[in-house]
DNA sequence: GTAGGGTTAG
C-alpha cells in the first residue's frame, strides 16, 4: 500500500517536475516533493522515494539551464540503487561540452553514480564533447586507449572530424579512416559522408566527387542529403551554382529521391550571393511541387540573403514574418540573422527590441543573439546600453565575444572606472569566461595601468582555481 | 543528445 503510495507520488512529482519551466523552481520541487503536489496522503508516510524517471528529468532540466553546482549535488545524491543509466551520463556529459567546460566532460565521464563498465556510446559522447572543446587530436586519441573501450564506427567518424577541425588537412581523416578498415570496423554513410566534407572544406572537388563514387560502387552506400549538401555547397563556393543546380536535380530524380530541403537552402543563399535572387522563386515553387517542406533553413537562407547580400532589412524582417505565418516557427538563427544585420546597419535600439520581444516570440536568445547585439553596441558607441546587455548575458551564463569585451572595456578604462573594470572583469571570471594567456594578452592592449593589470592577473588565478 | 550538412558567430 505505502508502496503503491510512493510509487504514485513520484510519478505525480515527475509530472510536475515536467510542467515546470523554470529550472530553479524545478530543482525546489524536487528537493521539497512534499510540498508539492506529490504530498503524500498522510505525514507518517515512509520517506519520500525518487523514481529514476525524476533524477533524470530534473539532471536534464539543470543541464540545459548550464546550472551545473546544482545538477552536481542531484547526481551525488542519485542512489546506485535505482541502476541509472548510461544516456543520462551521456546527457550531463554533452552538457558539459556545450558549455565548453572540457575537464568537467571529463569528470562526469567517470562520475561513481553511474556504475562501470562505460560501453562506446559514453566514450563517444565525451570524445564529441571534447571535440566541441576543440581538444587536440592526440589528447582524444589517449583518451580512447586509457579508456579500454573496443571502438566501434562511430568513434572513427568523430576522431576523423577531429582530425580535419585541428589540422584542416585530409590527410589524418585518410589515414584513420584507413586504421578503421584494418581492424575491421565497417565504415558506414556518416564516415564517407565526413570525408566528402573533408575534401569539399579543403577545396578539394574532385576527390570529394570521388568518395561519392567509391561509397556508391565499391560500399554499396547510397549518398544521402549530408554529402549532396556538402558537394553542393562547396560547388556553390566555386562560384558553380548551375553546377551545384544540376546535382540537386540528380538528389531528387533517383527512384528513391531525397526530399531534404536543406540542400535547397545552398542553392538559394548562393543565388543570393551571386545576385540571382529572382530564381529563388522558381526555386520555392519546384520544392511545393515536389511535395518537399519549405525547412527552417530555406527559410533562414532567405533572411540572409537579405540581410547580407540586399542589405533590405526590411525584406528580411518580412521574410521573418511570412515564415511564422506559413507555420514555420523562427529559431535562434533567424532572429540572430536580423539581429545581426540590424546592428551592422547601425540599427542597435531596434536589434535591442528585437532581442527583447524573442522570448514572448516563443524563441530564447542563445551566446550568438546576445554576443551580435552586444558587440553591435559596443560598435555603436551605445556603452550605456551595453552595460545592460553584458548583465543579462553574464546572468544567464553566456560568455560574449573578445572583440566585444576589448571595446567594452576599453571604453570603461577611458571613462577612468577601476571599479567598473573590477566588477566587469569578476563578472567574466564567474562564468569561467577568462582563460589565462589569450585574456592576458587581449587586455594588455587596453589596459595601461599596471594596477589594473594586476587585477587581470588576480582574477586568472581566481578563474583557474 | 554517441557520429556527418544545410541557414548565423568564429
Amino acid at each position: 500500500m505505502s508502496g503503491a503510495t510512493a510509487k504514485l507520488s513520484s510519478y505525480h512529482l515527475a509530472a510536475a517536475l515536467r510542467r515546470e519551466p523554470d529550472p530553479a523552481a524545478a530543482l525546489r520541487l524536487f528537493l521539497n516533493p512534499t510540498s508539492s503536489a506529490a504530498r503524500p496522503s498522510s505525514s507518517s508516510s515512509p520517506p519520500f522515494r525518487y523514481s529514476l524517471r525524476c533524477y533524470d528529468i530534473i539532471v536534464c532540466k539543470l543541464a540545459a539551464a548550464r546550472l551545473f553546482p546544482a545538477m552536481e549535488s542531484v547526481l551525488a545524491q542519485l542512489p546506485s540503487s535505482l541502476r541509472p543509466r548510461e544516456p543520462l551520463l551521456c546527457r550531463v556529459i554533452s552538457a558539459y561540452g556545450r558549455a565548453r567546460l572540457p575537464g568537467a566532460a571529463r569528470r562526469a565521464f567517470a562520475h561513481p553514480s553511474f556504475p562501470a563498465p562505460r560501453t562506446a556510446r559514453a566514450l563517444n559522447t565525451l570524445l564529441h564533447a571534447l571535440l566541441a572543446c576543440r581538444a587536440p587530436l592526440p589528447e582524444l586519441l589517449s583518451e580512447c586507449r586509457g579508456s579500454g573501450i573496443h571502438p566501434d564506427a562511430c568513434t572513427y567518424n568523430i576522431l576523423m572530424r577531429a582530425a580535419v577541425v585541428e589540422s584542416g588537412s585530409v590527410e589524418n581523416a585518410c589515414l584513420l579512416f584507413d586504421e578503421m578498415l584494418q581492424r575491421g570496423i565497417a565504415p558506414t554513410v556518416v564516415t564517407f559522408g565526413t570525408l566528402v566534407t573533408a575534401f569539399c572544406e579543403a577545396g578539394r572537388l574532385e576527390e570529394a566527387f570521388k568518395v561519392k563514387e567509391v561509397m556508391s560502387l565499391q560500399y554499396n552506400i547510397r549518398p544521402n542529403a549530408h554529402v549532396y549538401a556538402s558537394l553542393m555547397k562547396a560547388l556553390c563556393e566555386k562560384g558553380k551554382v548551375d553546377d551545384a543546380h544540376r546535382l540537386k536535380e540528380e538528389m531528387v530524380s533517383n527512384s528513391e529521391p531525397l526530399m531534404d530541403s536543406g540542400a535547397y537552402a545552398t542553392l538559394a543563399r548562393a543565388l543570393f550571393r551571386v545576385g540571382r535572387k529572382g530564381e529563388v522563386v522558381s526555386l520555392l515553387e519546384e520544392m511545393k511541387k515536389r511535395g518537399i517542406t519549405v525547412g527552417r533553413e530555406v527559410h533562414n537562407a532567405m533572411i540572409a540573403g537579405f540581410c547580407e547580400d540586399e542589405g533590405d532589412l526590411d525584406a528580411a524582417s518580412a521574410a521573418l514574418d511570412d515564415m511564422q505565418k506559413g507555420g514555420c516557427k523562427p529559431d535562434s538563427v533567424s532572429y540572430n540573422t536580423l539581429v545581426g544585420g540590424l546592428c551592422k546597419m547601425g540599427r542597435w535600439r531596434d536589434a535591442s527590441e528585437l532581442v527583447e520581444d524573442m522570448p514572448r516570440r516563443g524563441c530564447r536568445p542563445d551566446v550568438v543573439t546576445y554576443r551580435r547585439l552586444f558587440d553591435g553596441i559596443c560598435d555603436a558607441g551605445g556603452f550605456s546600453e551595453a552595460r545592460r546587455v553584458f548583465n543579462e548575458m553574464v546572468f544567464k551564463g553566456f560568455a560574449p565575444s573578445k572583440d566585444g569585451v576589448r571595446k567594452f572595456v576599453g571604453w570603461i578604462e577611458r571613462e577612468g572606472d577601476v571599479a567598473s573594470l573590477e566588477s566587469v572583469l569578476c563578472q567574466l571570471a564567474s562564468i569561467n569566461a577568462l582563460e589565462s594567456s589569450e585574456w592576458e594578452k587581449a587586455m594588455s592592449g587596453v589596459l595601461h595601468d599596471p594596477a589594473e593589470q594586476k587585477i587581470v592577473k588576480l582574477l586568472d588565478n581566481l578563474s583557474l582555481a
